[in-house]
DNA sequence: CATGAATGAGAGTTCATTCAT
DNA sequence: GATGAATGAACTCTCATTCAT
């Protein structure tokens, strides 16, 4: 029955995100899944031997939902600067906590990790990122909406302040007005330079 | 002896910053503290009840010893773009952990800390450098050696990139070229357009 | 299917001898067991409930196997030295660790026996051992070979020094050069009172 | 007051000697001995980290009591031989646990550790015997109680069959009369041979 | 008969925190 | 004030054993 075995053990994993969202990382214990998920403490070390190697589960499975999050909007007719706004406008959402997320967990965890992983989920997100961001860009000044001498240069500066906007958020709070006034200001470096 | 108790008080303090520099935040335990400071269990709790409670001071120490580092660069009469470039030289090196920093454990502490402190330091010291960055670009601006039409925005713009570039160092590794990059990026933003 | 039943339980007990050979007794899990055997958890507390039930099980079939190991020897035209010193050669070999043996797992089997079972396998093992050894004596005394007032007394005398080597090479480990000094010793109390 | 802790350290082990005693050696838990000395488990870390180490400690103390068990026998004025069967009396003893002894527990020992220590203490033990027996032999010699031609081979003899009679009184238990069998053996052999 | 997921008791270990001296 | 031994709660992890399929 590794069918039943596979269903257990995303059902473990789908919990554990939850935990995870509300807890964070570091605090996270394996009883705490296994109160979570109602099962044995046995029963949880059958699938998974520790928090970080559940983390890690839990991680994949984000990326892999993550993947086509871009894409759904890539393939609609909407126009690069419109693209940009609503990505734009989803990081906004998760920054200021609107959805839950695993954020500050993923933060935790990687710090936590003496030596990260060489495949990093963290780089690897935000380099597939910015290169969306440069196509979309560049596709934006094909269009003549927007004006940029250097796509990559800014598409990388939008994601610093991204990252630096969601550690803003999750130490210290950042208001949707701040959040707005970066964006603007992005927004406006792409735009306003006539 | 208030006196001698005020004096054991900043000893603790400062041993224990080290600590904190070198294992981070969550992971440092009270043995831990009382060891590097070779007092006794008891004694460390006569001054602090917690690694949270001593880490506060840890960081109010280290504010009282920020607030001046700004001012010996401005202090002198190199111009507002030899100033910047400084400042950033410098965050550079933190980046590359070419410094021992407490960054890490910052960024832990306020990650652990359910609800940040009103009075968040980290949020007082992004304040104050986009300030100074901010009035470091209009001094530029007024001398012609920068363009900028939102000294502010632009000032905002640099702590959020370095903040999402430490972040990236803790988290996933960055390179001195990388650094570099985004140092680059933003400063010919100031300069460049002409 | 009593003898499906009957061949499996005889695959398994031959494939846990080897487990005990290589780990000994009391570190064996019904879990080593089941892997090595790659048989069901259930599947083998069909057949046996216990490591111990277990392990009484491969004794019984080590016994089954011991006894007419001495057969064969008797049965040549060899001297009852040269028997005696064949068998003791055999018994060095096991002592150093030179073949593989359950030596070490059946003492640790004894010793966490609160009760040890009145058939004692050791106790059976040795009193053979002891008789056989006798009667080569009492031949070789006949024939010639051997000088000795006491054959059982010497019998026994042997076989305690080799219990006694051999939990010395157990929990000590032991020379080869001190294995052939006790059986030399022991050899010449046979032969060399002229 | 390191003279307190000393104190309880010797008391900790001094209650770990009964119960390993007692229960042997692998089957003593942390729990079993924080229970015997009525201190909490933590208050057990802090002076052992396991079972083992707490074992180490006992079996040291075993050792520096030992040291002078024969320095009182050879003190007296009695004759080699008579120094000897006393000797050999008390090994009878405690070979039909007519005294509790540690036995047990330090063959369990010994038989669990997969690296000997070097600095063996059977072995020390083993050696020092057969040193005193050596002497005692060659000392009856002297006196013309004894005759023997290997004092040191008759003295090794004699030690690798209390270890095979103390085996067997571990692992199947032996009659007085059996040890008494083997002591009058080994005895005769240093007597008889006019 | 056979499977293997699930259970839960229990061993080991660490740490913040207290308190008699 | 200062000490450091002592406490006990909390966590990790492993195993023998059971039971629905």
């Amino acid at each position: 029955m590794s069918d039943k075995s596979a269903q257990k053990k995303k059902y473990i994993v789908e919990t554990a995100r939850k935990v995870f969202m509300e807890k964070g990382y570091k605090t996270v214990t394996m009883k705490d899944i296994v109160e979570a998920c109602d099962i044995s403490r046995g029963g949880l070390y059958l699938y998974f031997g520790s928090t970080a190697e559940l983390f890690e589960e839990v991680l994949a499975l984000e990326q892999e939902d993550a993947d086509d999050v871009f894409e759904g909007k890539i393939a609609g007719e909407a126009t690069p600067s419109a693209i940009l706004a609503l990505f734009l406008k989803e990081q906004k959402k998760e920054l200021l906590n609107k959805k839950p997320s695993l954020g500050k967990a993923v933060y935790e965890y990687f710090f936590s990790k003496e030596i990260p992983a060489k495949e990093n989920l963290l780089k690897k997100q935000f380099d597939a990122a910015v290169y969306v961001i440069e196509k979309l860009i560049m596709a934006g000044v094909e269009e003549g909406e927007f004006y940029c001498e250097d796509p990559r240069g800014a598409a990388r500066n939008i994601m610093y302040v991204l990252e630096g906007l969601k550690i803003a958020s999750h130490t210290r709070g950042v208001s949707e007005a701040a959040v707005d006034r970066e964006i603007l200001y992005v927004m406006q470096g792409l735009i306003g330079e006539e």
